[in-house]
DNA sequence: AGCACGCCGACT
DNA sequence: GTCGGCGTGCTC
């Protein structure tokens, strides 16, 4: 049998393997294997087996491992995602399967894995080396469907091998406990729809049980595990037998949900986007929640994918919910378009004061007006948030003689103060100059601008020194991974609550009086096309969290047109003048972008690869935009491409990473 | 992604 | 004369 093998490295070709054990082709496709590649031995996933042609002398596969492994309908889905978004499957594959670990004895139910036919042959020939396997495959030729292993009386080795060597597998254990549930009719039952409630988890547990009730499955997808955590606290309540996954548990546990999931006794799942490589038996539900968030994108590795459009690939016979308070364009697009329908909305939105207010000066976001307001809220006995753009005390060092920022000598970063008290360093190599000196005139006189959160915190203090505080920034809550514990400091304890944008995504708060966002303008001015959606969803989550307090926004130009519309809580006139302005520069959801980073060290051949890159693409129908430098790494060019129809710009970037060029490839990129 | 090969600058 | 830097190309 010759095994084709997908194996962790980024190129799209699988490589092929001898396996001449005897095994069926089904106990090795979908498995991890082992196998001698370019001097070292690898693990990559079995993708396809055919038999042995004549001439072929290949390396063998070293080593089959035992389940978890991918059924062959996960593996053909797989292959979609990466198709869509011009990534190589193997990398996916690889990263996404559980490694195999030693598990707990559970009692299970087997059935015949192979053709009869298959079966027969290999009992006759392991007859005398593993009777006792072979006496099991005649308790199960002679069984119609499933037996409990317990009714074979056989050592639990013998029936491992057998699963380990693909002639059985695990059956459906025990049928899902069916509740009574009936299918709340203002649902659909497939098809795709929009849920813009602020609370939807009432709705996500009736979806859920109703799921059950049928013996099928869901699933329920958050952009972050501290989000994933949240929901499971408050779904998995009174309702059994479901689980949580995402890529921060163990391979243990992965492979434990991963197994349950692929038997069918597995009712529901609450994870993150690695959960929608879940393989699911029957899967009749998918929620995206908070669908707009750009942490379903995965955009740290490859592949790059984003959970909403993967749960699109994969529901094909069910229902996929998008949940958001504050839909994307894209979505809000597809409801226009008739391709997603609105769900019931029961909550109608929450009434809430907006005011939108100048700075006391640039760099004092207080105003009087605002710290008395602050104080009356606190003296009512009710909590202040507060959003804040930035952490750290200062975020810039000037030059005050050429007004240029002080750069760190040894990266380049431009500095800032990070702590109250300390001064200049540089946020990335952590280097504090004994003198700050500015790198184009020679300065020694610098100034401390702007603010971040510690520095408001200081203020607060001074204006309120009674009122407890509480900070949730990267620097609060350390490894970027919010505890339980600290939430629950978030929801109890602090008078004030003041944050970065992580705040946003915080539960929302009990008797809250006042809800402020300082410095909004920094969101607007950011470079990207989803500047003024990303500043509306920001404003509505943060809003969210104190429920119907007034909210007070601290902007330079409080006549914005985005203002207004969230003034009126007129989101649907929002997404008209947004939507017009996508269209007319093609952006998404009218047109499909791809971000192509080209690295190379030598800025001659860097420039030369560029033309190439120009060139390799060489069609009308995609327009290449760029290069721009990358700000964090000067080998890096970064270029856009845009086309109005996906085949075209997904052809495009196949030919660049097929060209040779030292180029990544990121289709629908999270920002330009 | 590794890993080996190959071609150019600073050392014993 | 070599050691080792990176840039390039290949892996069943």
């Amino acid at each position: 049998m010759i095994v084709a093998v997908a194996l962790p490295i980024p190129v799209d070709t699988a490589f092929d393997f001898a396996l001449a054990d005897g095994r069926p082709p089904e106990a090795v496709v979908g498995r991890r294997v082992r196998v001698r590649f370019s001097g070292t031995d690898l693990w990559g996933i079995a993708i396809a087996a055919r038999p042995e042609d004549a001439a072929a002398s290949l390396e063998p596969v070293l080593e089959v491992a035992p389940p978890p492994a991918y059924p062959p309908d996960l593996l053909e889905f797989c292959a979609a995602v990466c198709r869509d978004v011009c990534a190589p499957l193997g990398l996916l594959l690889n990263r996404t399967l559980p490694r195999a670990t030693r598990r707990s004895p559970a009692p299970r139910r087997i059935a015949l894995a192979a053709p009869l036919s298959d079966v027969l042959a290999y009992a006759e020939r392991m007859q005398r080396r593993a009777p006792r396997q072979v006496a099991a495959l005649r308790s199960l030729l002679a069984a119609t469907g499933a037996v409990a292993e317990t009714d074979l009386a056989l050592p639990r080795r013998s029936v491992d091998r057998l699963i380990e060597t693909g002639w059985v597998a695990a059956a459906d254990s025990a049928p899902v406990a069916r509740s009574e549930a009936p299918w709340p009719e203002e649902w659909p039952r497939r098809g795709r729809a929009l849920l813009t409630a602020e609370d939807r988890m009432a709705e996500y547990g009736r979806l859920l049980d109703a799921v059950a009730a049928d013996g099928r499955q869901a699933l329920i997808l958050a952009p972050e595990i501290l989000l994933a955590h949240r929901l499971y606290r408050r779904l998995a309540h009174g309702r059994s037998e479901g689980a949580l996954y995402h890529s921060g548990l163990s391979d243990g546990a992965r492979g434990a949900v991963w197994e349950r999931a692929a038997a069918g006794s597995l009712p529901w799942v609450i994870g993150t986007r690695s959960a929608v490589f879940l393989p699911f038996r029957d899967l009749a539900l998918i929620v995206v929640d908070e669908e707009q968030d750009s942490s379903h994108k995965q955009a740290d590795r490859l592949p790059y994918f984003h959970a909403r459009r993967a749960a699109e690939l994969r529901m094909q016979n069910g229902l996929l919910v998008l949940g958001s308070a504050a839909p994307s364009a894209e979505t809000a697009h597809a409801v226009r378009r008739g391709e997603v329908v609105r769900a019931p909305t029961r909550e109608t939105t929450r009434a809430r004061s907006w005011e939108f207010v100048p700075p006391e000066s640039p760099g004092r976001p207080l105003t009087e007006d605002l710290v008395s307001r602050i104080g009356r809220v606190l003296e009512a006995g009710r909590r202040v948030v507060i959003g804040v753009p930035r952490r750290g005390y200062f975020p810039a060092v000037l030059c005050r003689a050429c007004r240029r920022p002080i750069r760190c000598d040894v990266c380049g970063t431009n500095l800032s103060v990070g702590e109250r008290g300390r001064g200049a360093a540089c946020p990335v190599c952590g280097r504090a100059p004994a003198v700050a000196r500015c790198g184009h005139c020679a300065s020694t006189d610098v100034a401390f601008v702007g603010y971040g959160t510690l520095r408001i915190e200081d203020e607060l203090r001074a204006h309120a020194p009674k009122a407890s505080i509480l900070r949730v920034d990267a620097d609060a809550v350390e490894t970027g991974s919010p505890t339980d514990a600290f939430l629950e400091r978030l929801e109890e304890t602090a008078d004030i609550v003041l944050g970065t944008a992580m705040l946003a995504k915080g539960p929302s708060l009990a008797r809250v009086g006042l809800v402020i966002v300082l410095d909004v303008d920094r969101r607007l001015a950011v470079p990207d096309f989803r500047a003024r959606e990303r500043t509306l969803q920001y404003l509505t989550s943060i809003a969210a969290l104190g429920g119907e307090a007034p909210v007070v926004v601290v902007t330079q130009s409080p006549d914005r047109s985005v203002f207004r519309f969230v003034q009126s809580g007129d989101y649907e006139g929002f997404l008209d003048s947004e939507l017009a302005d996508r269209e007319a520069f093609s952006y998404p959801p009218y047109g499909h972008l791809a971000r192509v980073v080209l690295t190379r060290n030598d800025r001659g051949r860097r420039e030369a690869d560029g033309i190439r890159l120009r060139q390799e693409v060489a069609e009308a129908s995609v327009s290449v935009l760029g290069p721009a430098r990358d700000a964090k790494d000067a080998r890096r060019a970064v270029f856009l491409l845009k086309a109005e129809r996906r085949e075209f710009l997904l052809a495009a970037c196949g030919r660049l990473r097929a060209s040779g060029l030292p180029v990544q490839v990121d289709v629908d990129p999270d920002r330009p």
